[in-house]
RNA sequence: GCGCCCAUAGCUCAGCUGGAUAGAGCAACGGACUUCUAAUCCGUAGGUCGGAGGUUCGAAUCCUCCUGGGCGUGCCA
């Protein structure tokens, strides 16, 4: 049910009586602010007034004489400056809410016109441990594609893995001198992510080493430049307010760079120190002094088709994705398609003839460049050393989807800081054979650390998945595992299911709190927070949909019951918590609508949120075993049944479970 | 230098195409468990929506400028 769509060609029907193009007015609809304004409101009065020239609260009249909703809403009302308030009747709440018993959409419908949405999300490098800023695009796309399949659309997903990058010359590379072929047949995966953290280290190591001087030079620069700058700030007359101003931005800027190349030299001297102080590590870094340029030619070597390294990257890949998709099976996420950048690799070089051909790329100091009119800089497609790069990738990449998948929109749930390559790509794209699909860059916002500082993805120190994974499921473990409430249950709580409870409980805690920041954002990531079960979290949302199955349990009703019962006993609100209640539950498919139009998962959260909170207050007043008659009980068990169900299916749009009790 | 993004309560964040008195959670304070689960509920307090102009009947939202922060910017992905 999407009450404003009906409003809107109701008021469009109105409005054509009275003013020419009423379409764009009669679409400012709106669901009121404050209750007392009553459910809807219609802000199209003022505006119309403008151009008609009359007073708006005349307008507001003659378009509610026009209007006919009177099957809908009670009698609209005029209010403020030509306000249309219009609240709906309790007969059509019920009877909404009666055609959505035994629904399995909730009376959602499809959508008319069905597109074939590819959902390109996750595109972890394989064989990196995963970290916590491989959530957001997992779970956002994982919504998306969860959401955009039940409103009616053709979903195909597809995890664009980076499979073929540097990554493997560090492992290939720790593998051929630090690995033990023995050991890694028994325990791959567990092998090789040892090793690519050993290579990375030493590899950080020798970074850091190099740049000490230099990072120590910046830190005696800015030093210097803070002091020049508050020489400055004192010596500049109160006289000149201007200058003053002017020194004490110079300073505070300067005192910036220097707590910036503070603090750049104490993390490139804590990975020294980390090693320095290992005696194993310490001599390991000596042995290998050109770690870090070893490892690119391993990587190239496989680029050319070495075949020792070919070899390895065949034997290491089953085990790498083995790796990550471990973390997917927790997560509950799952793709149609993997193709990663090696899939790729074999039609690089006819992308770039392609483009030559067609003069849309020509050579530039020895690279070949797509030269786009609206940027300064060109799109790369081949490097001075004939090596592809990402562009190059994303190109094929878009030329087999549109092949082989006929495509109307594919969506890129991809980091915001990559705005600039995608804006290239879909200008190339244009000129491509892609006009027709709709290409969006669903980007998202950086994940900060607790001090409000991006997370550096290279800094090496990132929390990893797993291991937040673990620490949300023992959070919540605390919670189910608490005598006190454990002794509420009958029958008693076993141990596994005890555990199930902390797992869908700690998971859903992690990805909800992700999803509940607005995407484009940036957002601070707190692992308190995230794991906190209290206030607006998933946790509340399950809790909530446990007590309505605990209902249902006591009245011993299941939701074909309820169908009986209402056909019996008929259905009435008689406390205003039962209204508030239904109101939410009808406006299911606006929240989905919000969700696709802005690709926000968000707007899903915020209402699976104030739905749980409306029935919370429902269920402080309206008791339903102790109703005071059939009719007023059937009434709330549909409520509690309808509830029930909405918040498991909604949750589980933005992946996440609910338990029966908790 | 150029480009993009951000600034809302002590903290973390919502606020949909401009709408009526700007919301929530956490933290603080005060209440509610012999009650269909207290992972809950009710209440109090907390705001010049970074600043200044402008457009409008009406601005947190749109425009301009300023301040402060972040990100990106020719051979990483």
């Amino acid at each position: 049910m999407h009450v404003p769509n009906l409003l809107q060609q109701r008021f469009a029907e109105a409005l054509s009586g009275i003013t020419e193009g009423g379409d764009a007015f009669a679409s400012m609809i709106r669901p009121t602010a404050d209750p007392k304004h009553g459910d809807y409101q219609a802000n199209c009065a003022m505006p119309l007034s403008k151009k008609l020239g009359s007073n708006p609260r005349e307008v507001a009249q003659r378009i509610v004489d026009a209007l006919k909703v009177d099957d809908l809403f009670e009698k609209p009302e005029i209010a403020g400056p030509g306000f249309i308030n219009l609240k709906l009747t309790d007969d059509f709440l019920l009877k909404t809410l009666r055609d959505m018993l035994g629904d399995v959409r909730l009376s959602v419908p499809r959508v008319e016109s069905e597109q074939t949405i590819i959902i390109d999300f996750s595109s972890p490098n394989v064989a990196k441990p995963m970290h916590v800023g491989h959530i957001r695009s997992t779970v956002i796309g994982d919504a998306l594609s969860r959401t955009l399949q039940f409103i009616g659309h053709q979903v195909i997903t597809d995890n664009h893995l980076g499979d073929w990058g540097t990554q493997f010359g560090i492992i290939i590379y720790g593998y051929k001198h630090f690995g033990d072929a023995d050991v890694v047949m028994t325990n791959p995966v567990a092998e090789l992510t040892k090793l690519y953290r050993l290579v990375n280290q030493l590899i950080e190591y020798r970074k850091a080493v190099g740049s000490l001087a230099s990072l120590q030079q910046a830190v005696s620069d800015a030093t210097a430049a803070v002091d020049q700058a508050h020489a400055i700030l004192e010596s500049a007359d109160a006289e000149d307010p201007q200058s003053k101003k002017k020194a004490k931005k110079g300073a505070a800027s300067a005192e910036r760079r220097l707590a910036s190349a503070t603090g750049s030299l104490a993390a490139a001297k804590a990975k020294i120190d980390a090693v320095d102080q290992d005696s194993n590590l310490s001599q390991l870094a000596s042995e290998h002094p050109q770690i870090d340029s070893s490892v690119l030619e391993e990587t190239a070597k496989l680029h050319h088709g070495d075949s020792e390294n070919v070899a390895l990257w065949e034997r290491f890949l089953p085990y790498c994705k083995d790796e990550i998709n471990r973390v997917y099976d927790r997560l509950d996420v799952d793709f149609d398609h993997t193709l990663g950048e090696s899939f790729y690799q074999p039609m690089l070089a006819d992308v770039v003839a392609k483009l030559e051909s067609q003069g849309l790329a020509s050579e530039s100091d020895g690279a070949i460049c797509v030269f786009l009119p609206e940027f300064d800089a060109p799109m790369i497609v081949r490097k001075q050393d004939g090596a592809f790069l990402y562009a190059t990738t994303d190109l094929a990449t878009l030329q087999y989807r549109r092949e082989h998948f006929e495509p109307t929109e594919i969506l890129y749930v991809v980091d915001t800081r990559q705005s600039e390559h995608f804006e290239k790509l879909f200008a190339v794209a244009n000129h491509f054979g892609l006009e027709q699909v709709k290409l969006v860059h669903v980007n998202f916002g950086t994940v900060l650390g607790e001090d409000g500082r991006p997370m550096k993805t290279r800094s090496g120190t990132l929390i990893g998945l797993e291991g937040l994974l673990n620490d949300a499921v023992d959070r919540a473990k605390q919670v189910v595992c608490n005598p006190e409430r454990l002794a509420v249950f009958d029958p008693p709580m076993e141990q596994s299911e005890q555990e199930a409870i902390a797992e869908t409980v700690g998971i859903g805690a992690i990805k909800f709190a992700d999803l509940s920041h607005h995407r484009t954002s940036d957002y601070r990531f707190s692992l308190n927070k995230m794991v906190s079960l209290e206030g607006r979290t998933s946790t509340y949302v399950q809790y909530s949909f446990a007590r309505t199955q605990k209902i249902l349990e006591n009245a011993q009703k299941c939701e074909s019951d309820v169908i009986e019962m209402v056909a019996e006993h008929g259905v009435e609100f008689t406390h205003p918590a039962e209204r508030d209640l239904a109101l939410m539950l009808i406006r299911f498919e606006e929240a989905l609508q919000t969700v696709h139009k802005d690709y926000a998962p968000n707007m899903l959260v915020d209402y699976l949120l104030d739905t749980a909170k409306v029935y919370s207050k429902f269920n402080e007043n309206c008791h339903v075993l102790k109703a005071e008659t059939e009719t007023i009980q059937t009434t709330r068990l549909m409520l509690v049944s309808l509830t029930g169900r909405m918040l498991q299916v909604g949750l589980g749009l933005l992946g996440v479970g609910v338990v029966p009790r908790m």
